[in-house]
DNA sequence: CTGACGATTCACT
DNA sequence: GTGAATCGTCAGC
């Protein structure tokens, strides 16, 4: 049981970080409430040269400018006006990589999830979908630029493994305006894992082959 | 200053 | 499958 630090943060590899970060345990700890959950569904932006991305093109405005900052810190923003959306700001500095967080399989702190989501009892959709995840753990876009090798928000390695095969790469969700990236296999997720959010092919590997980019 | 809109979710048909 | 909710952000005037 061990805290990802910076060199697991500083890798340059936007898109194999996101598959290596399924299966790990995002944890927020809030006033002495602790609540996490294993990582079952990421998607990478691959940065500038990515259109799905907020930083495409070397976008940097007063809510992006927080993807420009060290690997390790957290990026929340709103979106829809409901929703904050976390995710994992990777490589160094000035660099504007990211991996959103889709979905958690609850782990510590059920209890509290189901209060801060106002759900009578844990199912399926308790932290299915990148804004329920980040309800469930009370992360808000305040916490924007936190660093994850704090004590607030941080991403624990359990020595938990999820056999290889069964993580699958496919097109993320919700960038089609993003013309030819759209296509681009940067979402992965664990096959048949009920807290998936979207198509979630059970068994079918062969037709999203893993790529090591 | 203004208007269009989004890395979504949920209720409803 | 369709549509509403809801508001900070950002480009453009």
């Amino acid at each position: 049981m061990e805290k990802l630090g910076q060199d697991f943060y500083s890798g340059k590899n936007v898109v194999l970080l996101a598959k290596q970060l399924i299966g790990k345990v995002l944890v927020t700890d809030f006033n002495g409430f602790r609540t996490s959950g294993r990582i079952v569904e990421t998607e990478a932006y691959n940065g500038v040269i990515d259109k799905a991305s907020h930083a495409y093109g070397g976008r940097n405005t007063n809510r992006t400018k927080v993807m420009y900052m060290p690997g390790g810190t957290a990026y929340v923003y709103l979106c829809y006006g409901i929703h904050h959306l976390f995710n994992v700001v990777t490589n160094q500095e000035n660099i504007p990589h990211a991996v959103l967080v889709r979905a958690l399989e609850p782990l510590d702190g059920i209890e509290k999830m189901l209060e801060r989501t106002g759900k009578p009892k844990l199912d399926n959709s308790l932290t299915r979908g990148p804004g329920n995840v980040s309800k469930a753990l009370g992360i808000a876009a305040s916490h924007s630029s936190l660093s994850l090798l704090g004590d607030h928000i941080y991403i624990m390695d359990d020595g938990f493994t999820i056999e290889p095969s069964t993580v699958i790469a496919s097109p993320r969700i919700g960038v089609d305006y993003a013309a030819e990236d759209a296509a681009l296999l940067y979402r992965f997720y664990v096959a048949g894992n009920k807290y998936v959010s979207g198509k979630n092919k059970p068994l079918n590997v062969s037709q999203y082959p893993i790529r090591n980019p």
